[in-house]
DNA sequence: AAAGATTGATCTATCAATCTTA
DNA sequence: TAAGATTGATAGATCAATCTTT
């Protein structure tokens, strides 16, 4: 197939350079990118369990875990027991999170429209409509029984 | 602007799990698929020093130098002073990096097409369009003067 | 046996600091 | 002073193994 070398190069390269970008000036605020779609997740599913976390991200228990050491250890979130089951525990936002999410969102929003806002809206569709595809073929070539 | 969030969402989805399939599947049979990039880009430029390495990839100094240890303890590598200037080493792919380089290079190049081969020409032909555009923008974003 | 969570070892990447040589 | 390379501390991600409870 011609001409996918250029193409898998110039999406990585935005990837790693968008992520770089977005996560240092977002830090310099707050919270990194990261830490802001876990917080995200957990303000929206509270209480939520770390295995609900890892499907939803689709992320590794390992990362997930890690992750939550690490807001936890910030105190921007909280793990208590559950009390109908007492191998799971129930992951929630503190204030602190709370204030940290609430203060990180508009930078978020702002830098990816500015980055995205070079666009036009058919060409955002026609790449939204490219990534749908291209997903769909991940998922196919992930389960390959 | 509208629907940025899905589609800055959908595209850190296909990375991050292109990404984990693509090394997955390669490091089982030799080298993953960033050793795969650096021995690529050594075995071309070579002799070669860690700055550009770190230049070419838009590496942090601190990442090429864990990334080369890596490869020169296994041997895939080695660094050797440079003769006119002290400072530097010059890095040179080794007999058994290039029989590994070699022996991944079928299996990237044909999951690659496996995954961007759903998409008609037109279709990446716009996709590296709008790349393009995104890359340049977060170029102008990088160096904010 | 399977599910929920954790841990150990490792890779890829960052920032910030340091050391030597130019 | 600046350039080339390294090191220390840390974040974010993987796989594989373990431990407790269901």
């Amino acid at each position: 197939v011609s001409d996918t070398h250029e193409l898998a190069e110039a999406l990585r390269d935005f990837l790693l350079r968008s992520h770089r970008l977005m996560d240092r000036r977002m830090r310099a605020e707050g919270v990194s990118l990261a830490r802001f779609k876990l917080l995200s997740f957990i303000l929206r599913e509270q209480p939520v369990r770390s295995t609900d976390v890892a499907t939803a991200f689709g992320y590794s228990p390992r990362t997930v875990t890690e992750a939550l050491d690490g807001l936890e250890r910030e105190g921007l979130i909280a793990r208590q027991p559950d009390p109908v089951d007492r191998r799971a525990k129930r992951i929630s936002i503190t204030p602190v999170g709370e204030t940290a999410l609430r203060a990180s969102e508009p930078l978020r929003d702002r830098l990816r429209d500015d980055v995205f806002g070079t666009l036009s809206g058919e060409e955002r569709a026609a790449m939204a409509a490219a990534l749908a595809k291209l997903n769909h073929r991940l998922a196919a070539l992930e389960a390959p029984e």
